[in-house]
RNA sequence: GGGGAAAUAGCUCAGCGGGAGAGCAUCCGGGCGGCAUCCGGAAGGUCGCGGGUUCGAAUCCCGCUUUCUCCA
């Protein structure tokens, strides 16, 4: 069959209908940001989702999938930001075909599979796919795959299957854990693409031999020791990149010439006015601003906000990465929010999601490039104070240090830096630099602990493959239940019994208690049987299937396999539903006073408060937060019944529920609605009519990081509390100043009016006083050595005022000098002027500290003023009379 | 998670142990041919918060808060 061309889109589609036609469920993409996983910072292959199914913690419906996932490689093992652009393959964002089976098939049927989707349904010639198996590894104690190899030879000539050693062809999914070797198929460009050396083979890493697809055959289960044992029920892991089949299918040589890459950049012709295959180097910009909106888009809608730290600082990266090489075009203007646009259109049909993200994605794209376009202005500036720097000193090379300083604490890219310095012949050393770079890396790595999810721990998994949890909390407050299991310690332990004071964590086959989950503490309450008292202190849920109550027995002893009585706390349970409904409709508010970008970034619903953050760039007004207050209350005060259903995800979403994502949904949904106000979805309880709220007060407002904003509010009876304890502030703040409430501002604007009047009122009379002594102190001055000399002390404590008698007395003197001292406690303080026809003879900074001297101090300060201090102010006279003598001294020694 | 910076007038920032400043904006007065004009003057500050060192801290040290930035 002949090849034919097809578009992108026509091939994720071929692929979804050709795996879905034989029996495999078609399983939507997963988010970019991967659940549970501490290993990962973004989802990087198809298998991620499944990586459980794989291990047999998670069971699926199904035993066969098929997927298209939107992938990120950027930042962690697989980093190849700095290569994108600069290859025809390499992306931050790529889309992978993947087909799955979870101990169903097996080799045999991959192969068929995947050899027939190519030539049949895609039309590729037999003759130009080749194909590699494992070669087997002697440490591992396997040898070649002949399986693969012999069931490959019913399509592919021996001279065409290579071996491959571990490194390429053998896959696992961590140090333990299900692993296994793999098989590529290849496709032969021909000679024409290749570099053209005589040794260029497969596995060369020049275009001709492109590795289309690669079959993990899941075979083994890896111990800790290193151990290699046959799964019983092996499984199929495959993935292919869309780009390059479109790439090859489509007769272009590169991925950014495939119907996928090439509009977007089209649209940076257009920008630029540049054409595109002209200049390499404008190429290269091309294309990485091309592939960056594209991760851009997609990172951005599934909820990444640019950062400064993990997955945020990593989309600001390729997002910044891209808005240099939108400089280096030409563009000066903010252009990157249009980019994922383009993108977003391109895109919608495969992953409605970006659609609605569309306006979102604008502003945090626009939002990032303001900022950066600061921290450019910013970094230029004292970029060129730098290289001026340089120049004056006839340097010739821009240290490392300064290269990193300049990059590392203002962001400055170094490539710019590079250009400017070549502008001014300087060069930049380099070598230093990234040894300095290295340095950093170490030492972060060194206090690297994860990503920050969490692991489920080991002892629990095994625990769902035999015990699961009848859920009652939305129906009952309590019930009666068998202990199926006591877990003690950090390792969780299980344990027959729980002795009276001991605590632990108790399985139920059933529970009324509600689990912590979507932000809501969970119940607290009593488990108890006849003469067995244990105190429920918290209930969570680190796997769906397992709902840990952790209790303290208060009397008697708690056995595994006793019936209980289960008693959930109603009035905790009664005011953590009123937060949790407040929550809702401070969402809702939220959406109609700040605008739809507004998305939940993360929740608290306890019972004596609600905190919600979300995404917002400013602090909230203070007339927003009072509408949305009134919103909230206005809801509260309609009293309106609370609506909940279960139904499909698919029609939940249709009615326009508001869903977060990175949130793992099940097939079945629960709703919760206020009619004409708020629709989510949410597995939390909640009260049955508004009114019950009573109450909503937001009582703070602040930021969390770049673009999030944290609100924290009180309901019902905290928020009456809330309300009283400030009025009670008020009362007394009220009665200290002899005012009415209400009245207070208007008080205390007096009052301040009256402080400043007074302040004022002293200055005056001080210096009224001070030019009062003026007169006597110039008549007392002294000659020394032809210098008129003006020292007293004075009755004036703080330095300002001293200051002030000072310069008049200088003024009133015309020349000479003047020493002020003043007493307050056991302290000195000495003030000394000199006028400034006298300076270059005598410094007042020396004046003031040999005075300092002699009462117990120190000081100091410039030649016509200083200041100084002592902790004697018996020596007060003493240092007074010298000070004739320490004058001659400093005048001799000037002369 | 680890490092580097920053926080001073409404805004942009300087000052970096010894009298809190500049430019822009604001207000008042004057000049003027009403549209990027000048002159004079004024008002405006808990120098982010809290400790410490010092005779003395906007300035040095420590902690906190917020922001920027690099690395993971």
């Amino acid at each position: 069959m002949a090849m034919t061309s097809k578009s992108g889109n026509e091939i994720r589609s071929g692929f979804v209908n050709y795996f879905a036609q034989r029996g495999h469920s078609h399983v939507g993409s997963s988010p970019l940001v991967p659940k549970a996983d501490p290993t990962l910072l973004f989802t990087n292959a198809g298998m991620v989702q499944f990586k459980d199914v794989f291990t047999g913690k998670e069971k699926r419906p199904y035993s066969r999938a098929v997927t298209v996932q939107k992938c990120v490689r950027a930042g962690g093992k697989h980093n190849d930001l700095e290569n994108v652009g600069r290859t025809a393959r390499h992306h931050t964002f790529f889309e992978m075909l993947g087909n799955f089976s979870f101990g169903d098939y097996f080799k045999e049927q991959a192969i068929d599979y995947g050899w027939e989707f190519l030539t049949g349904a895609l039309g590729l010639p037999a003759e130009g796919l080749w194909v590699t198996i494992h070669e087997g590894d002697a440490a591992m104690g396997l040898g070649p795959d002949e399986e693969a190899r012999t069931l490959w030879r019913r399509y592919v000539p021996e001279s065409r299957i290579v071996a491959c050693s571990t490194k390429d062809n053998f896959w696992a999914m961590g140090d333990t854990g299900p692993c296994g070797p793999c098989s590529e198929i290849v496709f032969d460009q021909g000679p024409a693409m290749g570099c053209g050396r005589s040794d260029c083979a497969l596995g060369c890493d020049c275009d001709r031999y492109l590795e289309l697809w690669n079959l993990v055959f899941m075979q083994f289960e890896r111990s800790v020791n290193g151990a290699l044992t046959p799964l019983p029920r092996p499984s199929i892991d495959t993935g292919a990149g869309l780009e390059r089949i479109a790439a090859i299918l489509q007769g272009v040589s590169s991925n950014f010439d495939t119907d996928l890459l090439r509009p977007i950049i089209r649209m940076v012709e257009e920008l630029t006015e540049k054409p595109y295959g002209y200049d390499p180097r404008l190429d290269v910009s091309m294309r990485v601003i091309a592939d960056h909106a594209r991760a851009t888009a997609f990172l951005v809608t599934d909820g990444i906000l640019p950062s400064n730290e993990g997955r945020g600082y990593v989309l600001r990266r390729i997002l910044r990465r891209g808005l240099r090489h939108g400089r280096l075009l030409g563009l000066k203007e903010p252009f990157m929010a249009g980019v994922t646009g383009r993108v977003v259109e391109l895109m919608q049909g495969a992953y409605p999601e970006l659609a609605d993200s569309r306006d979102y994605i604008g502003r945090v794209t626009l939002n990032e490039e303001e900022r950066f376009s600061h921290t450019l202005d910013v970094g230029l500036r004292l970029a060129e104070e730098l290289l001026a720097r340089y120049k004056l000193i006839d340097s010739l090379t821009v240290s490392g240090e300064d290269i990193f300083r300049l990059y590392d604490t203002y962001g400055f890219p170094v490539d710019l830096l590079r250009d400017m310095a070549s502008e001014r012949n300087l060069g930049l050393d380099e070598f230093d630099f990234e040894q300095k770079m290295a340095e950093q890396r170490t030492r972060a790595r060194e206090s690297w602990v994860g990503s920050g999810e969490v692991e489920v721990p080991a002892r629990l998994r095994d625990l769902t493959t035999r015990l699961s949890v009848e859920p009652l909390w939305h129906q009952a407050v309590q019930a009666e239940a068998v202990v199926e299991a006591i877990l003690v310690g950090e390792e969780r332990r299980a344990v027959p019994a729980l002795a009276e004071g001991e605590a632990g964590e108790i399985l139920l086959n059933r529970t009324p208690f509600y689990p912590e989950a979507g932000g809501q503490v969970g119940d607290v309450g009593r488990l108890t049987s006849d003469g067995t008292v244990a105190e429920v202190l918290d209930t969570r849920r680190p796997v769906p299937a397992l709902v840990l109550h952790s209790v303290r027995v208060r009397r008697g002893r708690l056995t595994t396999g006793a019936t209980v009585h289960a008693v959930v706390d109603a009035s905790h349970r009664k005011v953590t539903a009123k937060n949790h409904t407040a929550t809702h409709l401070m969402h809702a508010a939220l959406r109609r006073v700040l605008g739809d970008h507004v998305k939940q970034a993360g929740s608290l619903v306890a019972p004596d408060r609600l905190r919600f953050d979300f995404s917002h760039w400013s602090p909230l007004a203070d007339r927003e937060v009072e509408r949305i207050e009134e919103l909230v209350n206005e809801q509260v005060w309609e009293n309106r019944t609370l609506r909940i259903e279960i139904m499909d995800l698919d029609r939940a979403l249709s009615t326009g529920a508001m869903a977060l994502f990175g949130e793992k949904y099940g097939e079945r949904v629960r709703v919760v609605t206020v009619p004409d106000f708020s629709v989510e979805l949410c597995g939390g309880t909640h009260v049955g009519a508004t009114g019950e709220i009573g109450l909503f007060k937001i009582v703070s407002q602040g930021g969390v990081a770049s673009g999030v904003r944290r609100i924290e509010a009180f309901t019902g009876p905290g928020a009456f509390r809330h309300v009283r304890q400030e009025e009670q502030v008020l009362a007394e703040a009220a009665e200290r100043v002899k005012a009415r409430p209400l009245e207070l501002t208007e008080k205390l604007e007096k009052l301040t009016g009256t402080t400043r009047e007074l302040e004022r009122e002293i200055q005056r009379l001080q210096s009224r006083l001070a030019a009062g002594t003026l007169e006597g102190l110039i008549r007392e001055a002294k000659d020394v050595d032809g210098i008129r000399v003006v020292a007293s002390v004075v009755d004036l404590r703080d330095p300002k005022g001293m200051r002030d008698l000072g310069d008049r007395l200088r003024e009133q003197l015309g020349s000479g000098v003047v020493i002020l001292a003043s007493q307050a406690g056991e302290r000195v303080t000495w003030v000394t002027m000199v006028t400034r026809d006298l300076t270059s003879r005598l410094h007042a900074g020396h004046l003031a500290r040999d005075l300092a001297v002699l009462t117990g101090g120190g000081g100091g300060g410039r030649p016509d003023v200083a200041e100084a201090g002592g902790k004697d102010p018996s020596r007060i006279p003493d240092a007074l009379s010298k000070l004739p003598d320490l004058v001659r001294t400093q005048l001799n020694k000037k002369n």
